[in-house]
RNA sequence: GGGCCCGUAGUCUAGCCUGGAUAGGACAUGAGCCUGCGGAGCUUAGGACUCGGGUUCAAAUCCCGACGGGCCCGCCA
């Protein structure tokens, strides 16, 4: 049984389309799939092939002609119902009780793989997101980088890929040496999570740093002893980043999302990971001494590859961060000779093991090796990250610099403009703040819509209406847009939106315990109303769905189409009564369908990360 | 100076990779639909491809050039 009804659908017209095309003794040049289109009306057809302009050319005929000789000679076939000619198109009609039956089938037999594939069989991928400075609160901005990220995890698991979370921790930066100071500094410390707090000195000390010359000399002085790994400096900057990634994580446990590694960067450097990447590269002839005014310093030339050149050592012997990078990608592929050390570092409410790096962990040869990486970071360090990529070509590592990933998004914006953690134009918009704004609309409406529900139901209800409301608004909108964050639309409950599918998922159980059993009995012609029709199609395109968003590594994709079926969902209700259906038939038929809708809004939110639920 | 990304109705957004039929959807606005399986709903009306050129039978889509916004080009991260 295929598990991709309409990919099975489009193999059907590509077979009646061939067999038709070889009979008439027509050569064509092109892939005949990449001739398919969907017509802009199902009155039109399902799939539409503009083959016959390419024809045209080949045989000086209009495409017209052409294309009413093709429709007569396509015999239709598996789910090809028949074919119309319309103009200079071949428009083929699907089977939809061929469809639906299959469709339904499948989803009854996968019930949760459903829309799962077995594309990335055998292959691991390695993705890193979130990786915010451990000096701060996660603001909304941090959300988004988190929320694609844990989408792209949850999508590429569905394809079939194994995958390894990993969050980066910079506990060497400035921002760290800043924080440490301020930390020492300011006695009188803001109440708040400890995150939250941090980001509070943080962005009062850096005006102080600014205006008095020897609080910079302390913050440079903190730096170099990071670096060099020397005194008590680099254990307290430990300690405070311990600290601070504690409770970021549970910011992130609240929007559902998870670890399998933690990895610091001052770990990476103590492993001699960087030595070795360091070597590695003075042995290619891309890193060279520098001149002139790079005089002392260790230079990687990539004009070969198109890029500018990058000073990846300091005259002072230091790396820049890049440096890391490299070292870390290297490593993420499983190409170095230096092994990490781990241990587990925490389980999290929803089960998961986060392990993270230490010294005194062990070697554990599950982590890293991947196939292909994928990082998800600002879309500003795009120059930085070709750097790392085209660092693994100098090594002679085409194929992992081929499958190495930026997943570049643009930044989250307020009205009033960037976020800015030194000027503190984050407060008031951290995720947690966010969160418990969102929760609390949340309730609200709950309250309206189920006065009589149970403290704890409403309760859970806020929850997960809220944080569904906040992650669908941030992975909705295609990553290389920027966002401006706008509490109305973030914390929106209406259609287009997270609870919004959540709703229509809670809609469909209702009916199903309402009916309270489902007879399994086939379809055949039940099917005519069109929105009937068109819930099935779209049902029979999830598997699709989730293999362009998740190749093309483009979630939102997913949050299109969970809005597209939920709406047609809502236009199947108001004009086809399920439980009172006109005939026995018509109402097992329709079960069947609801079911379906049940099956793929449950199957797609979750791979959102947003809870679907029975009731709400 | 060089490079990258974005520009679609009053607002937000899909489509651009891979050119093709009346540019899809949402918010807001106007008009309808509630004694109905959950109205967080449905139906319906009006409204958009920044501007010029070019390629093509055909351009929102590809190319060139402007314009507007953002970003990068650091021995910062």
């Amino acid at each position: 049984m295929s598990t991709n009804p309409w990919g099975q659908f489009k193999d059907d017209v590509i077979r009646a389309l061939d067999g038709a095309l070889s009979r008439l003794g027509w050569a064509v040049s092109v892939p005949l799939d990449a001739t398919l289109e969907e017509p802009p009306d199902p009155k039109l057809g399902d799939i539409a092939t503009r083959i016959c302009f390419d024809l045209a050319k080949l045989h000086r005929k209009s495409p017209a002609v052409l294309a009413a000789e093709l429709g007569k000679e396509v015999r239709p076939e598996g789910l090809v119902e028949r074919v119309e000619v319309a103009g200079n198109y071949v428009n083929f009609f699907v089977d939809i009780s061929r469809l639906a039956e299959l469709t339904l089938q499948t989803i009854e037999k996968d019930d949760r793989s459903y829309g799962c594939s077995d594309v990335g069989q055998g292959k691991k991928v390695l993705i890193e997101h979130t990786s915010v400075n451990p000096t701060k609160p996660l603001h909304i901005g941090h959300g988004r980088n988190a929320v694609i990220g844990d989408v792209m995890a949850r999508l590429l698991r569905a394809l079939g890929y194994q995958v390894e979370v990993h969050n980066y921790i910079d506990d060497m930066g400035r921002q760290v040496a800043e924080t440490l100071l301020a930390y020492r500094l300011i006695k009188e410390k803001p109440k708040a999570k400890f995150d939250h707090m941090l980001g509070l000195i943080y962005s009062d000390m850096h005006g102080r740093i600014e205006r008095e010359p020897e609080l910079e000399e302390e913050v440079r002085k903190i730096l170099a002893r990071l670096e060099q790994g020397t005194g008590v400096d680099p254990k307290q900057a430990r300690r405070l980043s311990e600290k601070c990634v504690r409770a970021n994580l549970e910011t992130t446990d609240r929007l559902g999302i998870s670890y399998d590694v933690l990895v610091w960067e001052s770990d990476l450097v103590r492993s001699g990971i960087l030595g070795e990447t360091l070597q590695k590269l003075k042995d290619t002839k891309y890193l060279v001494e520098g001149t002139g005014e790079y005089a002392g310093a260790l230079v990687l030339k990539l004009s070969d590859f198109g890029l500018e050149d990058k000073v990846l050592v300091r005259s002072d012997g230091t790396a820049v961060y890049t440096m890391r990078d490299i070292a870390y990608q290297l490593w993420k592929f499983g190409k170095t000779e230096v092994e990490l050390k781990f241990r587990l570092h925490s389980r999290r409410p929803d089960g998961t093991r986060t392990y993270t790096t230490s010294q005194r962990g062990r070697i554990n040869k599950r982590f890293g090796r991947a196939d292909m990486v994928i990082n998800v970071v600002g879309a500003e360090q795009k120059f930085p990250q070709e750097v790392v990529f085209n660092s693994l070509r100098v090594l002679g590592l085409e194929r992992e610099y081929e499958n190495s990933y930026h997943l570049a998004y643009e930044h989250v914006w307020l009205p009033s403009g960037r976020f800015s953690g030194r000027k503190g134009t984050w407060i008031g918009f951290t995720v947690d703040d966010v969160i418990e704004e969102a929760v609390a609309r949340s309730r609200a409406v709950v309250e309206e819509h189920a006065p009589g529900a149970s403290e704890s139901f409403k309760r859970r209800a806020a929850e997960f209406v809220g944080v569904g409301a906040v992650r669908y608004s941030l992975i909705s909108t295609s990553p290389e847009k920027r966002i401006t964050f706008k509490w109305e639309e973030a914390l929106s409950f209406e259609r287009n939106s997270g609870p919004a599918v959540q709703y229509s998922h809670a809609r469909a159980c209702s009916i199903l315990r309402k009916a309270k059993t489902v007879e399994f009995k086939p379809v055949d012609g039940a099917f005519k109303l069109p929105q009937e029709q068109r819930l099935v199609k779209l049902l029979a395109k999830f598997p699709q769905a989730i293999q362009e968003a998740g190749l093309r590594r483009q979630p939102h994709l997913l949050a299109l189409y969970a809005a597209e079926l939920a709406v047609a969902f809502n236009s199947f209700y108001e004009v086809a009564p399920v439980i009172e259906a006109e005939t026995p038939e018509l109402r097992d038929a329709r079960l069947r369908l609801v079911n379906g809708v049940r099956v793929v809004l449950r199957n797609a939110l979750e791979l959102m990360g947003i809870k679907a639920p029975e009731r709400m």
